[in-house]
DNA sequence: CTCACTTTGAGACTGAGTCTCACTTTCATA
DNA sequence: TATGAAAGTGAGACTCAGTCTCAAAGTGAG
């Protein structure tokens, strides 16, 4: 966690007690969660932090790229930690809701073709696959 | 609106008056726009639609694939017209909300080698770059 | 007609996320 | 160590897009 202090202070970010609890659950989730399921966790463990500060906490590391906010069109945001990450994009299954992560260099530098061909500074992307996961085609 | 009406009917969806009133308007717009949008112009033009019906509405076009439905981070959707349309995916400007269009086959075709790869079926897909427009990259 | 089924509207409700504001913590400077 | 401005926090009120309820109205096959 040292790193990450050094990485937060050097984005003028304060690592507070608070925020410092949140991270430490919040990193170890492998996979992509939401808001409400962290603060549930953090209040089980009676970590002593609020809801507001959840919200507020995951807003700030998103903005300052630590974290990933994706919309599956849940209702509902999910996030996920990016630090020792390669950038993907991902495949999410309409009926399981199993989410696949992939990475294709093609289309990556087909968008920077289609953003240099409208002038456009692409600042982030959302690229996102929605249908039948491999588990469950077979049913069909 | 003859033809819309015999897809529909296709598709064992009623045109009814409110139905058929809605999709007048919605038609028309020839860009995204959200359903309070659309309900405040209908509401203005006493086309005796209610808000829960509009909300309905646009819920059974998209579901027939009539309306496509975007989310592009604004805390609400945005539809738009899918008749008569070609499949696109969107630019989005982080300044000013401008919203491109762009098609690019090279990218379609490597996401259906992305979703062969994990024997993932597709049923539908978003991609959106967000960024800085031609217009408001100019300031910076 | 008639009866079952569908659609509609007014307004209550939901739920993720934000805001307020009094209180606490942090930290630079004295 | 003292001090005060600035930043962070918590409880709970609030927002607001979207959904639900349920009584009333429309539709349509027989
Ligand atoms: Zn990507
Ligand atoms: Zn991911
Ligand atoms: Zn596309
Ligand atoms: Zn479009």
């Amino acid at each position: 966690m040292g790193e990450l202090d050094a990485v937060l202070k050097e984005k003028g970010v304060k690592l507070t007690e608070q925020r410092r609890r949140l991270l430490e659950k919040a990193l170890l989730q492998h996979k992509h969660f939401s808001a409400e399921e962290l603060y549930e966790t953090l209040r089980q463990k009676r970590a002593g932090i609020s809801r507001a500060t959840v919200y507020r906490t995951l807003k700030l590391l998103a903005a300052h790229d630590v974290l990933d906010v994706h919309d599956f069109d849940r209702g509902y945001h999910l996030y996920e930690s990016r630090l020792g990450r390669h950038h993907h994009d991902h495949l999410v299954c309409l009926k399981c809701g199993r989410i696949t992560e992939f990475e294709n260099p093609d289309i990556e530098s087909e968008q920077e073709k289609v953003a240099r061909h409208y002038h456009f500074k692409i600042v982030s992307h959302s690229h996102k696959i929605y249908g039948l996961c491999h588990r469950c085609r077979v049913g069909n």
